[in-house]
DNA sequence: CGTAGATTTGACAAGGCTCAACCTCCGTGG
DNA sequence: CCACGGAGGTTGAGCCTTGTCAAATCTACG
């Protein structure tokens, strides 16, 4: 990890809009605020690996950071995929709990670090913040609970079409945007292998969909949702 | 539903030695005791759907509840299955929140359940309960990561193999056991149909795997664990 | 302008779903 | 006691989807 240090302006300013600390008191803020280590991460830096004693707390300020679990074989499975003010290790709150899969940064990323034990300390003391990280956690859950129920039931251009959607605005207008990472990255969310991707969005093509790069444009939202 | 009741002796036994309770100190577990109501489902009752406002948690005595999200064309996906003391329907200890699935009794079962604008009042003001639900989010998070990643990294043989393997003892000896529920369910767990588990039960014959009914018997764990 | 990395495309094979038939318990009622 | 019927489970056939490997392109950026 790369230049650690205390949040200047910029990063407080961030983490006050991130999932967690949005929701706390001015008390528990302060006292999140000054436990954080802001640190910058280059692309493909690990974070923790799967199984290693999980003794930090991380919330991205800026870039993507993917998780992960291995094979026996080396092959690998991404189980999530975290932005902007969204917390990582959510998953080990526990005390004495082990990381259940490996963090990776997708690309050049700033996070806020917590030490776990303090974090537990503030949370004994303010229940705020426990609160508030058992709704941090219970929507992490909600959202993988999605992801599997999508993997199981709808195919690779069902599943990129939902995606798609998801990023639009719910009126029926056309719209086109930019795909906020790499499609390897978004293939690896959607538990398709990057060549499945391509082949979706070429059948897409055939619905209005036209992808040049990252740019994506949507013809006709309402004929993908009928998909 | 029916017979709602206070908890019982039996009741109250169980309740302490669920995920929850357990991890709780004697003042908290009075209040949640004092909030606790007894409910006996029959096979198949709805506990809630998806999309309803949620009001209730719940946390399972005997029986096993299934989770599951619904498809627009009708079709199930099995996201959980919850059996005695764990808690059902924790994705949503946010306020305002709404149910992420469908919970239905999977064959008869007793439940406890909290209204939840109660239980957040007393993990307001008690953060053991607040940090306890956390921990019990939290690791239902890393269940659902490794189920996830299951899906996607492992064939319909293999899951079963590795379902059967967390059922059994670690040293390397043969063992026997009764599946704790109907081979559906388990199909459903595992994300496939219950023509695909057949198969894998019969492909998993070749490396010593005797299925009868719900009876098990394991030859060589050793030799399951290599697939 | 070149190179490394990212993406696309084609050919294949494997895996798993669907549908449909059959089988095997078991409990019920004649 | 036996036939019947239903639920759960198994088996077979065919098809669709998707992963894999290899090669061709494309793209970004130094």
């Amino acid at each position: 990890m790369n230049r650690l240090m205390k949040p200047g302006a910029r990063e407080r300013e961030t983490l006050l809009n991130s999932g967690l600390l949005s929701m706390l008191g001015v008390e528990s803020v302060a006292a999140m605020m000054e436990i954080a280590i802001i640190g910058n991460l280059p692309a493909r830096q690990i974070l923790f690996r799967e199984g290693e004693p999980a003794d930090m707390l991380h919330c991205v300020l800026s870039g993507y950071i993917r998780l992960y679990k291995l094979d026996p074989d080396g092959r690998e499975a991404d189980v999530e995929l975290y932005g902007p003010g969204d917390l990582v290790g959510a998953s080990v709150v526990l005390d004495g709990g082990r990381y259940a899969a490996t963090a990776q940064a997708a690309e050049p990323a700033l996070i806020a670090r917590f030490d776990l034990k303090r974090v537990r300390d503030i949370a004994n003391r303010r229940p705020d913040l426990a609160v508030a990280l058992t709704d941090a956690v219970s929507a992490q859950l909600a959202k993988v609970f999605g992801c599997l129920a999508n993997d199981r039931l709808h195919t690779a251009p069902q599943r990129v079409a939902r995606y798609l959607l998801g990023h639009c605005p719910q009126d029926g207008k056309a719209v086109s945007f930019r795909l906020p990472y790499q499609k390897s990255l978004l293939a690896g969310k959607l538990g398709l292998a990057p060549e499945a991707l391509s082949r979706a969005f070429s059948m897409l093509r055939d619905h209005g969909v036209t992808v040049r790069g990252r740019l994506v444009h949507i013809g006709d939202p309402e004929a993908l949702r009928r998909l």
